[in-house]
RNA sequence: GUGGGUGUAGCUCAGUUGGUUAGAGCGUCUGGUUGUGGCCCAGAAGGCCGUGGGUUCAAAUCCCAUCACUCACC
């Protein structure tokens, strides 16, 4: 069984859980790391695995096909062994560069027509080859080509941008049945439930997606813009019409309380650059809220990032530390401060996951998501 | 010593024939960042225009002196 449901939370929607894959098992709930390019961005998978603890990571098939490209991942024997990660990966498929680099790319029944971001030279996806392509990469979870509209989105739109993406879902799932794995190891394959803001066009596309019996299914198209009360509001009915017996992403998703706040409405499996793209801006997340690391007042400020962070940067350096290399501009900056925030986001679904099991998770999170969301420099 | 050049924000420099509150880039300071281009965006602080005289209704701008830096030649 890829899905086990061990346990759901009482006073919420809230739910632990276990994915299996070839590469390791994976409790919910889970927050991935993204790794577009088959590399966490300045971070070793060393780190990886030993300080962040991560069981899972992300890597995207429209970077990995524009490069390395295909051909050499196959040489390579895959992306888990091009980039020497043991543990589950999973591909998204391209269907959000769709809607992030939209000034390239043209919508067809068929795919999408884009340019390359890299050097202009154009390519077409469809949902047979994006699966390819994830073949290829021998990711142990691939996504649906989907495609991922924006805020706001008029109903029309939003409808005729769903009914396209459960269109290509069953193309999608057909191409995924007909190839088989390239390495040995088993493929799941999670479909993306589309329809913006709009209440009837998620059934909509939750049903017809349903129908196809993927693996997991993902929540797409929130965190777009969107007020965080519209997301909760969209996601807590979406999950209300999402398989029980099955693992349920948001894609894209978010800040920690954001997390928090997903988990209680039955949401197991979450992905953010934030942590690591924030993280290289010296914005660092802590147990008392979003801290600045480049501002001036941690100059000579010789304690620990986060007192109750166990992670390497909060147990070996300063903030004055850290600071200095935030404004020399120095390396080691980014990759202390990605280690922190990775550490400190699967903390926090670790302990999510904790107190689910306790029985303590929704008294818990109503604590949380308050002093996760403020910004400590300004108290 | 002689001749030339340059002095405007922390740095590098714009600034029209004299004309409202002297600008830019970078840096600094403060926010932002949601299926990643170390990206990008927004706001703020910061000037006795080298110094001293003069001309003018009005001077960063024109004139004189002076100081500093710099180049060339003796």
């Amino acid at each position: 069984m890829f899905f086990k449901l061990e346990q759901t939370d009482t006073k919420s929607k809230a739910r632990v859980g276990v994915v299996e894959t070839d590469h390791g098992k994976i409790e919910t709930p889970i927050f991935m790391p993204v790794g577009t390019q088959g590399t966490v961005k300045a971070v070793t998978q060393k780190a990886l695995e030993e300080d962040i603890k991560a069981q899972i990571i992300l890597g995207n098939t429209y970077h990995l096909y524009l490069r390395p490209g295909t051909e050499l991942l196959e040489k390579a024997g895959g992306l888990h062994k091009f980039m020497n990660w043991k543990k589950p990966i999973l591909t998204d498929s391209g269907g959000f560069q769709v809607y992030s680099l939209a000034k390239l790319r043209k919508m067809k029944e068929d795919g999408v027509e884009f340019s390359s971001h890299l050097d202009g030279s154009k390519h077409f996806f469809t949902p047979e080859k994006v699966i390819g392509i994830q073949r290829s990469i021998g990711s142990d979870i691939m996504m649906v080509l989907d495609e991922c509209t924006p805020y706001p989105c008029d109903y029309d739109y939003a409808k005729k941008s769903m009914e396209l993406t459960s269109r290509w879902a069953i193309l999608n799932r057909k191409a995924f049945l007909e190839t088989e794995p390239l390495y040995g190891h088993k493929q799941a394959q999670f479909g993306i439930i589309q329809g913006s803001v709009y209440k009837d066009l998620r059934m909509q596309s939750a049903f017809e997606l349903g129908k196809l019996e993927f693996e997991g299914y993902a929540i797409g198209g929130l965190a777009v813009g969107e007020p965080a009360d519209k997301m909760y509001e969209i996601v807590d009915f979406t999950t209300n019409v999402m398989p029980v017996d099955k693992p349920r992403y948001l894609m894209g998703v978010g800040r920690p309380e954001n997390i928090l706040e997903a988990i209680s409405l039955g949401v197991d499996m979450f992905d953010c650059v934030m942590p690591t793209r924030n993280a290289r801006n010296a914005c660092l997340f802590t147990s008392n809220g979003v801290v600045s690391m480049k501002n001036a007042m941690y100059k000579d400020d010789f304690a620990p990032l986060d007192e109750n962070c166990d992670c390497y940067c909060c147990k070996n350096f300063s903030r004055a530390y850290l600071r200095h290399l935030f404004v020399a501009n120095e390396i080691l900056a980014l990759e202390l401060a990605s280690i922190h925030n990775l550490t400190f986001y699967l903390n926090l679904v670790t302990e999510a996951r904790r107190r689910i099991k306790d029985g303590t998770f929704a008294e818990w999170k109503a604590e949380r998501v308050i002093t996760l969301s403020r910004n400590i420099n300004s108290l």
